[in-house]
DNA sequence: AGACATCTTGACATCGTTTACCAGCCTGGG
DNA sequence: CCCAGGCTGGTAAACGATGTCAAGATGTCT
């Protein structure tokens, strides 16, 4: 204030943050007082309580959460959230279900993507620990949590989400990968289809493997030549997804049932399947643009929903952090049938 | 360890996080020292430092940020980033690439959706305040910003994206809307289109807004007859707008250019164009799925673009805070010709 | 040998907030 | 008139790390 009387003269005045000293010299209390006006202890009078108010009023006044959580003791109120990669919208969609459940319980969180790199996630980690979050979310791109354990020793949370850590014991949310794909593959038996097509992603992804596991343990299952299904892997975007459909079909096609094993696969796959009008019968995974368009029947695998399970698994964990009592949830997929719609595009 | 001895009695030991103290007692030595130590600083001698060192490994000590952060003086490395929704794909990417280009800095990322909900948004904006936080990226869903401009006296950086914020000066990375649609409807003209769609998203969205304008004058500019264009306003998800454009296709269509004003909608309607294997000219102002497979020309229109040059206009930010010099820096958008590719699916 | 430069170390204060403890003031009853 | 007891508010310590400053140790040069 003082400083405009210079007029144009622009001094790049750094007026600090207002502390709480400040607002109890301007109400003319102690700072111990102010700090009670603020936090709403009831043992401040009506007429100083409003004067603090008044203060903090005109100053701008913020509690600083660094020292109120330093003196608290380590209780931040941040939830950390280690993803491979938030420019893929599962996850995306994953934080988002997250970001939502926390917030009821007054948690924000913060989010940091690996890239796949265990080192680089092992780094972040760390930085999160080292800022004492309350707890963390993780889906895992490394290939050893054992480091983890003595954490939790002293009372840190956490949990995996989506894939399982490797050489830790811990709470751990994943969809029935396998039970899934075996409802697929019964949806398309059911339809009298014999001969299926597995699109699938790389091998190395924990899930994809899950799935092809899956698929060859459901197709003996039930009773299907080994020799009439096949395994398509490597389809990590949508074009190689496309293309690979347009060669299969333009192929003398020998197979009469698709299983899109996710959502960037059944996009350009479905999409290659619908332009070419060809009769095969699909069935994906994960909800994509058009499964209810086309009258797709997809699994209920839904990234809020994970992030939601995922979520509520941490605040319970939280509760109890050292408790040796690891909850394994395999999510139940469901297969929503969307034929109602028919395929009339 | 001690508490080992009592066998199977689980008691839910609270070992603490171990203080630099505590480092310091191990290793004999002050806790200056040990500080000293393990900050690097060349003032110790190589005995003790190995000491230290050992001590901390032992320990399985981790510097608490919160601490340093509080003594250092409110330099907190993280940098907030207010967005409308996660599960929006472009919003995601956008954090995605603000993510990845503040970690080269060595800044963490803290995110928080409002729900396109202005109270809540100012909260959340209130919360990342009080923690301190380095700087802050801005996606608006509020009405009025004003209140921002105290914190902006005490050095506050922010930097706002996508859209202007409204009743304030600031920092402002949005993109050249209407530019881009002008080169849409120039590409479109240039095809020998003369009666143009443009499928637009709820007229309240201030970027459609933006659109929509853009539209109107390039129309007249062009000089099409305004009677002969058609805005379609409120498509506001991939199935609303795919419904709009088969409506729109199975009259007898009088539209030969279609401009697809965001990824969801191009998603829908794409997909429409395709299956009824209509010859109406698309371009799109944001890539989405089939754009390349189609053969579409789309804008340059990408978030992960966006995300970098937002935290880069921050990152200059936090240099000058107060300045009262504020980059508006609107983005050129190219149109990508994908036709190359052709439309042979 | 004495003095001084250099290296290493530690005691203490500090960041902004909350809390334990205690002191003062007021009211009302004996 | 005096004191018990309830409110209210002040003082100082604490949270965990780092900056300041000065002391102790070691070595070097004349």
């Amino acid at each position: 204030m003082g400083l405009e009387k210079v007029a144009d003269i622009e001094i790049p005045a750094p007026t600090p943050h207002p502390t709480l000293a400040d607002v109890a010299a301007i109400a003319g209390v102690s700072v111990k007082t102010a700090s009670r006006a603020l936090n709403d202890l009831n043992s401040v009078s009506a007429a100083t309580l409003d004067r603090v108010k008044k203060a903090a009023e005109i100053l701008g006044y913020r509690s600083n959460r660094i020292a109120r959580e330093l003196r608290i003791g380590a209780l931040s109120n941040l939830v950390g959230m280690v993803i491979p990669d938030l420019s893929n919208p599962f996850y995306a969609g994953m934080a988002s279900g997250v970001e939502e459940e926390l917030a009821k319980h007054g948690l924000d969180l913060i989010i940091a993507t690996a890239r796949v790199d265990g080192n680089r996630e092992k780094e972040l980690i760390g930085s999160l620990l080292e800022r004492r979050v309350r707890g963390l979310i993780i889906i895992p791109s490394g290939q050893d949590y054992s480091y983890l354990d003595s954490e939790r020793k002293r009372g840190f949370s956490f949990v995996f989400a989506d894939r399982p850590p490797a050489y830790l014991d811990a709470d751990v949310i994943v969809a029935d990968n396998q039970g899934g794909i075996a409802k697929c593959v019964e949806y398309l038996v059911a339809r009298g289809c014999t001969k299926l097509a597995l699109m699938a992603d790389n091998v190395d992804i924990w899930t994809a493997k899950e799935r092809i596991e899956g698929f060859k343990k459901a197709v003996a299952a039930n009773g299907l030549q080994a020799t009439d299904s096949k395994v398509i892997q490597g389809l990590h975007t949508i074009e190689v997804a496309e293309k690979a459909a347009k060669e299969l079909l333009s192929n003398q096609n020998p197979f009469d049932g698709f299983i899109l094993t996710n959502d960037l696969i059944a996009t350009g796959v479905g999409h290659a399947v619908s332009n070419l009008k060809s009769n095969v019968v699909q069935v994906s995974f994960e909800e994509f643009p058009f499964s209810r368009s086309m009258g797709i029947p997809t699994l209920n695998h839904d990234p809020k929903r994970l992030g939601f399970l995922t979520s509520q698994a941490l605040l319970k964990r939280m509760e109890n952090p050292m408790s040796k009592d690891y909850a394994v949830h395999v999510l139940d997929l469901e297969l929503i049938n969307n034929e109602s719609q028919g395929q009339q595009i």
